[in-house]
RNA sequence: UACCCGGUGGUGUAAUGGUAACACAAGGGUUUUUGGUACCCUCGUUCCUGGUUCGAGUCCAGGCCGGGUAGCCA
């Protein structure tokens, strides 16, 4: 591959094929199954398997379940379902890191012999008070040097499940004066009496994921093993692994994670949300879990699009949601069939129009694409549509219906606005009437005079009911973790997150929607079958609003 | 305070010693049976100071600012 402009990661790439050190490429995606996987690990999804197809090369799908106190089958199933729905495929190479315990504990066993690791009793309060500060050394432990024989037969009791939790750890020689604390002395293998959802109880003993992961990678061929950036002080630590055990050895590149403006995209707190209730659940269409955005009504090309567009960096930044939403729209203007539904309902009285008579007109189903056809749409005497499309006194620069007013029915025929009715209590807008002018068929005056504003509707004779649910930013500022002091991230929660409209009205061929079917609400926005729809009982989500040039308008008055 | 990594429009990404480009956002306009879409225009002397060079965003030195790191988490 060698087009004009490559990021950062594919340069180095091209300079190790170019120099030799690889002959091919081959990454991969190495989640730790311990939650669902969110936006930014799309980020990381797209660039390790974007790689692989960019060089004719492999990516694999590895889980680093080095932890069996976090992880749970739940969740390696969601990760897999996610990344397949991403577009994703990685053929017959998934990987566990647990599938590599027995080699590990062999090499373990290696370094034991060979004084490169030992058993060191400390506590974790000590081992903690030897390592040192940021500006001073750390201190060797008084088990550093316990002699090959004793520190074997030690490692090989850990394993045996003699000792308790916490009591001993096994830890690599390295450097206790070291200014990279990675180096001093880490841990290799902690004592944990749990139950791993893959190996069982066949372990007492658990390699930690400095000791695992380069190992994993050498094993599975990894050329480029491609991580963010908190990892780049480990890497010294994963060269000294490979290199002093000998094995295959994959170049480690750190990159930025995503931040995204109005997101929180941490793991810890995206289950704080889950466990307290604030969303329903990983999959809330609020989430900016991978999930959450598939029943938002997210497509896959838009969140690859996406992360083709943010490129990679090592720069700590924060993209700006508006360009995912970008994304999103592209995608969906493309695809999404137009439809006419009213959110906020408001009668119309069409008086010169026939009592019981429907007709069937004629409307496009996506201008931007012919191939989708048209389909018919019943007019009636009596007709919904949207409350914001009607004003009594329309202030300046309000084009849509107001008394006096003629505009367009979308698809069908121009109206002029004559009497509005009020309730005589509190006078509250009951209905509107108006007049239609039957030579305007489809919408063209054949006196050629012009309207400034074509509105959407329904009829109200064959409306289907319908919940749409509103969903707006989780979060109400940009960057939701700066609070001020003592203060907690979710005081800019937005409690208007979302808005639930039980009684809204939508056209009658959406009677067979089905679950995750994308559509346009013309003039309102992108939306999608939530999985609570049932036939009888519609309910919709509102994936993105359209741009709105008007909104803005009035927003500014 | 030690080590590591960064710093280009409001945001993100390019420019690999030779006219700072592209996208998003914002603002303005054209077209339009969606106030949508599409199209056009406007919007940065590259953190600072020195140096090398015919020429520096790019190379060098020093500074300033931001991020990461002291789990038996990953």
């Amino acid at each position: 591959m060698s087009s004009e402009s490559v990021d950062f990661i594919r340069e180095h790439i091209n300079a190790d094929l170019a120099k030799g050190r690889y002959d091919r490429v081959h990454t991969r995606f190495p989640p730790e199954p311990n939650g669902y996987l969110h936006i930014g690990h799309a980020k990381s999804i797209c660039l390790n398997f974007g790689i692989a197809r960019d060089y004719n090369g492999l990516c694999n799908l590895r889980f680093d379940d080095t932890n069996p106190t976090k992880e749970e089958v739940e969740y390696v199933d969601s990760i897999m379902e996610d990344v397949r729905w991403l577009g994703f495929d990685w053929e017959d190479r998934l990987f566990y890191a647990s599938d590599y315990f027995d080699q590990l504990y062999a090499w373990a066993e290696k370094m034991v012999l060979a004084g490169q690791a030992y058993v060191c009793d400390l506590t974790a309060d000590e081992v903690r008070e030897h390592r040192g500060t940021l500006t001073s050394p750390g201190r060797n432990s008084r088990f550093r040097d316990r002699s090959a024989d004793e520190n074997l037969d030690l490692f090989r009791r850990m394993r045996a499940g003699e000792f308790p939790d916490g009591s001993r750890t096994l830890r690599a020689k390295v450097d206790m004066a070291s200014p990279n604390f990675n180096m001093r002395d880490p841990v290799m293998y902690r004592i944990l009496h749990a139950t791993h959802h893959r190996t069982g109880d066949k372990w007492c003993i658990y390699p930690t994921y400095d000791y695992t992961h380069g190992q994993s990678d050498s094993l599975e061929g990894i050329t480029h093993s491609i991580c963010t950036l908190e990892f780049e002080n480990h890497r010294p630590l994963y060269d000294w692994y490979v290199k002093t055990l000998g094995i295959h050895h994959s170049r480690q590149i750190e990159f930025a994670r995503l931040n995204l403006t109005y997101t929180m995209m941490s793991k810890r707190r995206l289950l704080e949300l889950v466990k307290e209730g604030v969303v329903e659940g990983w999959d809330d269409p609020r989430m900016p879990t991978i999930c959450g955005f598939r029943r938002r009504g997210y497509t896959p090309e838009a969140i690859r699009n996406f992360c083709a567009k943010i490129g990679v960096a090592k720069v700590d930044s924060v993209i700006d949601l508006a360009l995912l939403e970008h994304c999103l729209r592209d995608d969906l203007n493309r695809r999404a069939a137009r439809v006419m539904a009213v959110l906020n309902p408001l009668k119309i009285v069409i008086t010169n129009y026939p009592e019981g008579s429907v007709d069937e007109l004629e409307a496009v189903n996506n201008p931007e694409d012919p191939a989708m056809g048209m389909r018919k749409v019943p007019f009636s005497r009596e007709i919904w549509i949207e409350q914001d499309d009607f004003k009594e006194d329309p202030p300046k620069g309000f084009y849509r219906l107001s008394p006096g007013k003629e505009v367009r029915l979308r698809w069908a025929y121009l109206i002029t606005c004559t009497n509005v009715v009020k309730d005589p209590a509190t006078g509250a807008i009951v209905e509107v009437h108006c007049t239609y002018d039957p030579a305007t068929r489809g919408g063209n005056a054949p006196d050629g005079r012009k309207v400034k504003s074509t509105i959407h509707w329904v009829s109200a004779a064959r409306a289907l009911q319908a919940e749409v649910r509103i969903y707006d930013n989780l979060f109400t500022v940009p960057d939701p973790s700066d609070v001020p002091q003592g203060q907690d991230y979710k005081i800019n929660l937005n409690p208007k997150s979302l808005e639930v409209l039980p009684c809204c009205r939508v056209e009658p061929s959406l009677a067979d929607a089905k679950v995750q079917d994308r559509l346009q609400f013309e003039r309102l926005g992108y939306f999608c079958v939530d999985r609570d729809s049932k036939p009888g009982k519609l309910v919709f989500n509102r994936t993105v609003s359209l741009r709105d040039s008007y909104a803005k308008v009035e927003k500014k008055k």
